[in-house]
DNA sequence: ACGATGACAATGC
DNA sequence: TGCATTGCCATCG
């Protein structure tokens, strides 16, 4: 390996951290991104989520289970985006009302709160 | 180095 | 609920 990459692999460690986080979200279960942020040990970082996510070409990573916190789906309105997202939480039995979760993001549910602890 | 940007969040009205 | 404002922070030109 290439010295720079070590330096550069600070960016790279963020943005696999952030992926575990996503891969490790269970199905039927949606989480914000400054959520995802926290349990990658990124605090204060959403953002930087929503950026790993938009550039992370993994087909397999569950992007669509992560929404804004008050449970809205963040890509726009009637994007292609936002339409796969709905259609892929609602085949996991979420419900998805103009764009937004039926289903509250925050670690309010028992679910979410059991899912906390663990790794 | 500096300002603009963004799949965000918390707060206030 | 919705919209505006402010704070945050990595990226990018």
């Amino acid at each position: 390996m290439r010295p720079s990459d070590t330096i550069d692999s600070t960016r790279e460690a963020r943005r696999a951290a952030v992926i575990a986080v996503v891969r490790a979200i269970p199905p039927g279960v949606v989480l914000g991104y400054g959520e995802v942020a926290r349990r990658a040990g990124l605090p204060r970082h959403a953002r930087l989520v929503a950026k790993v996510l938009g550039t992370a070409d993994d087909p397999s990573l569950p992007w669509h289970r992560v929404l804004r916190s008050d449970g809205r789906i963040a890509l726009p309105a009637g994007s292609a985006g936002a339409r796969e997202q709905a259609r892929r939480l609602r085949a996991e039995g979420v419900d998805v009302v103009a764009g937004r979760v039926r289903q509250r993001p925050a670690v309010d549910t028992l679910d979410g709160a059991l899912w906390a602890p663990a790794e």
